[in-house]
DNA sequence: AACTTTTTTTAGGATAGACTAAAAATTAAT
DNA sequence: ATTAATTTTTAGTCTATCCTAAAAAAAGTT
């Protein structure tokens, strides 16, 4: 595995490769590489069984490439909570420099990594970070930034941060407390919510990634 | 710049490039590659001028090629008190996986974390982290386990974790007495210490990485 | 000084990855 | 349904990095 083709396969994933077909002009575009060079890897990936290709249609992954695509995200979202949480990276600068530490990070310096930040369930984007053998935890609570408006919810874990338990306490944010999302506005704008007892409150867009909630059907 | 170059740079300074004429022969055994490719790698950084090249005799770096080495030397002992501090690997663990990550970090997240470790001066080693720019700091004080027996010293600084403060405190070892280095056992062996007053005190060999000394002529 | 051994260089190839340009296949449009 | 546009594949190059084998130069030996 050479980070070229570990980018390769994390994108065809990206692209909804786990159950769709990604055709070779989806990953031109989000690779940036010629249509010529696409065929090239889906002939490589392809020998090595991580991908099964339909001529002049694109590529799935198999239950291989499948597999590996979910350890990739698995370390590069452990480097995003290290990036954000430790050494103070804004939630949108992260990305990057993940991407390359990503190709750079040996099984045992991620599951060190992992516990030395407390084995986090999410990254700082609210997405779910993949257990060590590529399977997917079962989640019963999302970060509430992934929410839509509408939806319903309880309050499930907030993060600890001394600071953060303040501010939700002067919002009457508290565990168990049950709400509706009322509006969530776009551009890293505010949400709003309103209680079973009908009080409404609206908390800042960073405050939505560290409360993690659990939706109510 | 890529990691295979990197690489090179590294090993030429390791084999004292910045002094000595490096040969071939040299490069050849450190970096188990053949004689052909270090020949052909040697034109390549003489191109880019990094290395001065004497044909049939061998390389040193150039000015330029010194100030690089000595960057990534800086990546790679900041990343290797970060995997010893912060994630719990042994001092003889922290070097393989240094390696991989000092090619994938960017200046920033060097910094960030070069803060986030509390701005050392010494790796886990010993070994000084040179600046950013390149240059190295003056340094005024050595770890206890760089110096050689029959030496004379001053306690300049420790490591303040409270457990190790303690083990002082028990030794008798503060800052500002004297000492003579009176042996020190290979294999990691322990250090005896004789104080100016005469009493003579044995240390363990992981205790002389966080004491920092000053020589005395 | 001539011969042998070691080291370095040159020459010629291999592979991974990326490219452009042109051919082939598919999809869209009249 | 035939033509036009798009997408994919093939063919031929390019660069970085590595290799082996042979030639050239330097160093060591008798």
């Amino acid at each position: 595995m050479t980070p070229n083709k570990e980018d390769f396969i994390k994108a065809i994933f990206e692209l909804g490769g786990q159950t769709q077909v990604v055709t070779n002009k989806d990953l031109v575009r989000t690779l940036s590489i010629s249509a010529a060079s696409v065929t090239e890897m889906n002939t490589r990936l392809l020998k090595e069984g991580l991908i099964t290709h339909l001529p002049y249609q694109g590529v799935i992954l198999t239950e291989k490439g499948l597999t590996i695509a979910n350890q990739l995200i698995r370390k590069h979202r452990i480097w995003e909570v290290f990036l954000a949480e430790k050494l103070g990276y804004d939630w949108n600068e992260v990305h990057s420099d993940a991407d390359l530490l990503e190709h750079a990070s040996s099984d045992l310096l991620i599951e060190r990594l992992n516990i030395f930040l407390g084995e986090p369930t999410f990254d700082p984007h609210g997405g779910v970070i993949p257990n060590k053998d590529g399977s997917i935890p079962e989640i019963h609570s999302t970060p509430l930034i992934e929410c839509t408006k509408g939806v319903q919810f309880k309050i499930k874990e907030v993060d600890d941060q001394e600071e953060f338990l303040e501010y939700l306490l002067y919002k009457k944010v508290h565990l168990g407390k049950e709400y509706t999302l009322v509006d969530i506005e776009p551009y890293d704008g505010p949400l709003t919510l309103k209680s079973t007892s009908g009080e409404e409150t609206i908390i800042g867009h960073k405050a939505a990634f560290k409360i993690l909630v659990e939706l109510i059907d």
